[in-house]
DNA sequence: CCACACTATGTCTGAAGTGACATAGTCGTT
DNA sequence: AACGACTATGTCACTTCAGACATAGTGTGG
């Protein structure tokens, strides 16, 4: 019964070795902008992956306390990791605080409504264009098999998101639009 | 510090009194697509609610147990609402796993990758048709100020990410298109 | 030579959220 | 008259997650 943040493990050693911190790391936005844990839950789930007998380690003098551990995936892993990528996704419940503001943005002052939603706009902004410059870095997709085809498909899915956010957000700004307060 | 869920609360009282039950029943999709809490989740909030002083009740002789009691804002509530309604929301990480199995998708057998994302698509156009005939029914947005601007406006945006997600969903068909497999 | 940032591992507390269990009246159907 | 669906409130156990605390070596810059 291995938990989505464990695939989510299994899915970055699949590309490599290495330590829990290299994999906090790696998840910390906006690298990794579709899962994130902090270090302390990552520790924890690497304890349960190696009793399940889905990753090992070889140890290392580093820094710390203690020795460093550079992870690796077993056999099985691979195997429960290969298993589950193509099992359909569980519906997680939507959960967004600024949908939620919106549905409640009738008993607001127009004006600081639009403000909220100029400035979520220009993060959007902000971050479709860090995505573009991603992307270009691409020459086009890679060939899928290849490990890089996985992270030019969430960039892409990233960019599909950003542009619709800053469409909607846009969209919001001209309802709004022409009140008088600012 | 009330908590999100507490606010969510709130601004569904905000536009009439109900029950705890009621509350719940409002917040199963795909009515409320922006925020879901199992009605336990709501009994216990609506308890915290009470303590701090932002709701209150009216107990009416009901099934059950306990009498049945319906909640209503009272005059703090309401001004706390209306003051978080417009403060910048909070960032909350990503957490989406069809995005993480895309993500460790090259280790994966094409065709049954390509099935599970046909899988989505279906189930996005099926939302999507939903909320279009939804869209259809409002004749237009309702003007800033009508509770119904808040519906319209999270319609919007839901139907812009379900556009967003099957589009996405169609360019990963497409690149795994033309393999043999299925 | 000292301070600071970075690498690196881990524990603990508490909040948030999920699903099962418990209880019981009303209303419509068979 | 019996059965099931719906209304209605609540508890409990469990998992997930976030953030603080604890510890300590290495490398860089002033």
């Amino acid at each position: 019964m291995t938990s989505t943040l464990g695939f989510a493990i299994l899915a970055v050693l699949a590309r490599g070795d290495r330590t829990g911190y290299d994999i906090a790391a790696g998840m910390r936005r906006p690298i990794g902008f579709f899962w994130t844990a902090g270090h302390s839950q990552i520790h924890a789930e690497l304890q349960k992956l190696l009793a399940a007998g889905l990753v090992g380690y070889e140890a290392e003098h580093g820094p710390g306390p203690q020795d460093k551990k550079v992870y690796h995936l077993t056999d099985e892993g691979s195997a429960e990791l290969r298993g589950w990528v193509t099992r359909p996704p569980k519906e997680r419940p939507e959960r967004d605080e600024l949908v939620l503001k919106t549905y409640a943005a009738w008993l607001a002052e127009a004006g600081l409504v639009r403000r909220m939603f100029a400035d979520q706009l220009a993060a959007h902004e902000a971050r479709l264009a860090e995505y573009e410059r991603e992307e270009a870095a691409f020459g086009g997709p890679p060939p899928f098999g290849d490990p890089r085809f996985g992270n030019y498909a969430t960039l892409r899915c990233g960019l599909g998101y950003e542009r619709h956010r800053a469409e909607w957000c846009r969209w919001m700004i001209d309802q709004l639009g022409d009140s008088e307060s600012l």
